[in-house]
DNA sequence: ATCCAGGCAGATG
DNA sequence: CATCTGCATGGA
């Protein structure tokens, strides 16, 4: 949950909810075993990718540079993301920081999405992100991207996401980069967390300081190849895990009695 | 005070 | 095609 995939889960019941458009599921961890209550099971077996063997996908990621980053992320799955939920989050993430807009997303949710009956809010639909103006965007502070928000869920409106599904990802990738706000980052993220695309890497300010430092094979080890996007995945909660920046200092997920939190800022992958 | 944050759009060479 | 600049906002 805490690999910036998606952003909107919450602890409880010493476990998490976490919230997929209208979906939730909880979870909860004990030793070995993890139980998941949630409201539909079809959609979360999907969603939390368990048909794939992410232990082979390890064996062929095993770079030395990748090591240490699987060795403290290799938990991580790729999430079976709502494709709505990922251009909006997306385009509210860039130029920003995680805590930030993790803030904005949730207040979206609550003022704009459907109240679910276990309390928590539901994602809003695309009929409902259509009724919100450019001024209710930017009090929510999205800044200035609230007129790519307002363009963009328009051009959402016009999509048909089976029929994107069914394209080739340099295809889709193409279609992406024409939604206002959606830049080569955000669309390959899009492309990875809501299409499932495991070959493409998103490369942002985090993952270019790390890779500058790699040799060229090794970057292109890392950002090229079939797993190049679970790759960048481990990477990137690495950055973060060394930083104790991420989302789940916002969200009180992380006990501060953790040992990393006296750890220097770091952006070594070794 | 200045810089930065999961970059992008629009203008200019 | 490659590079440059402005941009809302809050925290470090």
């Amino acid at each position: 949950m805490h690999s910036g995939q998606v952003f909107r889960y919450f602890p409880k019941d010493n476990g998490f909810l976490v919230i997929t458009a209208a979906h939730w599921a909880q979870i909860n961890v004990t030793g070995q075993q993890a139980i998941i209550k949630c409201s539909n099971a079809d959609y979360f077996y999907r969603y939390f990718d368990f048909d794939t063997d992410y232990q082979q996908i390890k064996t062929q990621l095993s770079f030395p540079k990748l090591q240490k980053a699987i060795a403290v992320g290799g938990g991580i799955r790729i999430l079976a993301a709502d494709f709505t939920e990922m251009v909006i989050s997306f385009i509210i993430s860039a130029n920003n920081n995680i805590k930030r807009f993790t803030k904005t997303l949730n207040d979206l949710c609550t003022q704009h999405g459907t109240r679910l009956p276990n309390g928590y809010y539901a994602f809003p639909t695309l009929e409902q992100l259509a009724k919100i103006s450019v001024t209710e965007f930017k009090n929510l502070g999205c800044g200035y991207r609230d007129q790519y928000l307002v363009k963009a869920i328009k051009q959402l409106q016009t999509l048909n996401t089976d029929e994107l599904r069914a394209l080739p990802t340099p295809e889709l990738y193409q279609k992406l980069l024409t939604i206002a706000g959606v830049g080569p980052k955000v669309a390959s993220c899009i492309l990875l967390f809501a299409f499932g695309r495991y070959e493409v890497a998103p490369v942002d300010t985090w993952i270019k300081k790390a890779i500058s430092q790699l040799t060229p094979e090794e970057q292109s080890q890392i950002l090229h190849g079939p797993y190049a996007g679970i790759a960048q995945q481990y990477i990137f909660y690495y950055l973060q895990h060394l930083h104790h920046e991420c989302l789940w200092w916002y969200n009180g997920l992380w006990p501060k009695s953790t040992p990393m939190q006296n750890k220097k800022p770091a952006r070594k992958l070794d």
